[in-house]
DNA sequence: TTTAAATGTAAAGTATATTTGACATATAGG
DNA sequence: CCTATATGTCAAATATACTTTACATTTAAA
């Protein structure tokens, strides 16, 4: 799986720090998301969505491995 | 969170387990998904989202508790 | 009513997400 | 050059997803 959060993140201007707040998690969750270290739950990925006012489809994709 | 998986599947006419090997997971947990038992990760998000032809957010929605 | 398929669920084990704490590096501004 | 802020990453601990096995219940069809 792939993602494109911090684009999103850079669109919204936030820090890794900030987002993890706003949506309730650690900051090296979302370091560890970005950097693709491991696959978030999918509530996670829906207040991202909510966040960024963007489906989760628009910001996570599976790929070949998957 | 809540889900429509179940709505889901009953329009494409396929059992738990169907949909279970379909995207690679075990009946127990496409039952326990159905059932709220547990979040399930994005990735399996997303492989019920092609295999369903919709986007996550049609079928996964965030609850008050969550 | 009996039988087979589908579903619900539970327990134990394994894999992996997430947290906390810590440290190192990068970067921009004073 | 300092200093503060942001990022990358690691290790240990904890929470939770997911598997396998197993069994009970429901449901539809013969």
């Amino acid at each position: 799986m792939e993602n494109t959060i911090k684009v999103e993140r850079a669109i919204l201007n936030l820090t890794q720090d900030d987002l993890a707040k706003k949506i309730g998690v650690s900051r090296q969750t979302i370091n560890s998301i970005e950097a693709n270290r491991y696959v978030p739950s999918t509530v996670l990925a829906l207040k991202l969505s909510a966040l960024f006012g963007k489906p989760v489809n628009d910001f996570f994709k599976l790929t070949k491995d998957d």
